[in-house]
DNA sequence: GATGAATGAGCTTTCATTCAT
DNA sequence: CATGAATGAAAGCTCATTCAT
């Protein structure tokens, strides 16, 4: 018995993991379910008794991923405390801020979130991509708001995107969870200096020919 | 019966259009040539009497977008000079070359570009993508190497995809063409910042604390 | 005016090479209006200005060869007098006379009777093959009658098929007329020995030890 | 709704007959997997549960005879010992001879030997027949020229299709399978008996008068 | 005479899903 | 738990033919 039941947690685990490729390979309708249980070593009526549907299959890769990632939305205002780094000019200070912060993060930047952000058109999670752009577009706004940038509000949206874009790209090329979270904060240093130059920029004070480095 | 249209161009004219929404929405493999059809409102097999394949119809739909962007690939080292922009920290200086450069493209900014590079999974084009952020990396690469930045390299082609996925949100997301190329200019501009930063921070320089704005 | 007509007829015999062509490479059913009007440089809607269906093109292209099949059908009996070759048992009298026979038929060993017996399939003409067979059976059971020869009945259907079959496929494999009829006549002549020896054999006569050539 | 049937090998020889059928009267490329199905009583859908494509049904049904037919290719020599035949001139012995082999083959006379040679366009059989017949064609060619024979090398692919043809008439027409090998014998006999005379008049030994059978 | 437009039925194949065993 | 059987809808595409211009 216990051994009939570690066989079905095997199959169960080959189901998952050959659903994580075919999805993240061709994205969630355009998936086959003929494939996953063929890859699986099943057939697909036996995986019907594992997942009552391709959109229950598609849940169950994801469900961790989106409950982890609603409870760091709901919770953003305790964890994420980065504003401190604004009042630093010290780009060693940012870096330091942001890959602790980043590190404290639970493993959420894996194969199946990425799934989840991209590969999730046809199902109910859809919209889960543009609500954590448009997530991430009210934070810039408000910081805009504070530091009295305006003539941006447009490029919020965009900006999100590709920020979460770079992001998902990193997971995706990347296996090694270390470098993925060392890139990711590289690339989001990027992002901010982006930023930060836009709004220095703005009242005329960065760049200027006297920040120049002497060649 | 009776109701006889034989305008060929306006049924042509509606099939493109309807293929081009039908493309954007779901890409070409998801997109169904009877759906085209009926929306177009026409039967399959007319559809056939205009275009041979479902792949010549796309064909149709980007074929110009594509031969501007090689014409593009090809003689950008005539166009693209904005190098001289480097020389100035004058962020004013930047804008002005990047706007005088974005406004001097032919009309590449379409969605027929976005469904170029977005929506051509199963195409002969799915490659496009992919090359033309090879070719911007690459481009990234040499000013890297010429600035003697050191230890970005990896983050080249994530820059790359998501500085060409912006300036596609951006075509996905607004229809007047001018204010399309409008923000592009500043979404250019804040890569550059990034860009720019990144290398300064590099050599210690900036930011610096003396540059804060006094709020 | 004149010039039209001139015009018209060219066409017209464009489309029907090229029907030949097409009928004889893939049969009736499988030919295809499209690909003739194709390759005759026109439109289907043409081709039907000048043939009114599939089925009148194809009738058109063997109405001919099928009235001269029907008159020798009916005439045979004035045509064909080589029974006299029966009293002879030089190979050389049947050879002279089989060959004057068949090079006074009229034009018949063409690529369009071919194309009436075997390739007629789906049209009205299927039945002429198997009637013209069932005809050359009936004369060969007569001279198995007459000649007392027993026992090989069924045999006639298929040897009257494979007769047939093997004019027809001189006919297709060798473009020059004259050496399609002395192909014909020489084949004809096989099978006649064949028959031959079959009724000599029969009666025991021949072949026998003493008829063997020295070697 | 609740009417179950449960038996897999009934419904498939139900395809495999349907099929025979379908593909024996159209020819591959004119068969109708709609029809088979509709005639094994089943749907499309269900009938690709059995075979994964129309080929593959094809191909499921004449395996057996083309590896059956292979092997005959491959080991004719071993088997095929009618040489010894050319040195009677008794035809009894010839039949004798020709009886055992005949006889000794394995079920290769089947209607799906016919398909596999005369319906098989389209496949990856198509070739087959062809391939037989030059095959055979060789065979003559070389007895030919032992036997000093000259001016009839252009009717060996002629004689050898027709000699083929007549043995697939003889499958087609009759069902049981004794007689057809029978008929089989028959036919062959008829051909080497018109081949004999061929050579035979060639050196002007026989036909001739003296051996008319008496009236 | 010539053409483009249009039609409806057909093709092979894949899809997610259900159900009795 | 596992499987083979079955389904209906949809996919891209081709067919012979018709008709107004």
């Amino acid at each position: 018995m216990i051994v009939i039941q570690y066989k079905k947690d095997e199959l169960n685990n080959r189901i998952l993991e050959e659903a994580e490729k075919e999805f993240f390979e061709k994205g969630y309708e355009h998936a086959s379910v003929r494939q996953i249980a063929k890859r699986a070593g099943t057939t697909i009526s036996n995986l019907y008794n594992y997942y009552e549907s391709k959109e229950a299959l598609f849940e169950a890769l994801v469900k961790d991923e989106c409950e982890g990632f609603q409870y760091f939305i709901q919770h953003h205002d305790t964890m994420d405390k980065p504003d401190e780094a604004w009042e630093s000019m010290d780009i060693r200070v940012w870096r330091r801020i942001l890959e602790d912060f980043i590190h404290s993060l639970p493993p959420i930047f894996t194969k199946r979130f990425y799934i989840l952000l991209n590969c999730s058109r046809g199902t109910r999670y859809e919209e889960t991509k543009t609500f954590f752009i448009r997530f991430m577009n009210e934070h810039f706004l408000e910081h805009m708001d504070t530091m009295g940038l305006k003539g941006f509000r447009e490029l919020g949206n965009v900006i999100a995107e590709q920020m979460l874009g770079g992001i998902l790209s990193i997971i995706r090329d990347y296996a090694d969870e270390k470098q993925v979270r060392h890139l990711i904060v590289e690339y989001i240093l990027f992002f901010f200096m982006g930023y930060m130059g836009l709004m220095l920029s703005n009242t005329g004070q960065w760049p200027n020919p006297g920040a120049i480095p002497a060649k």
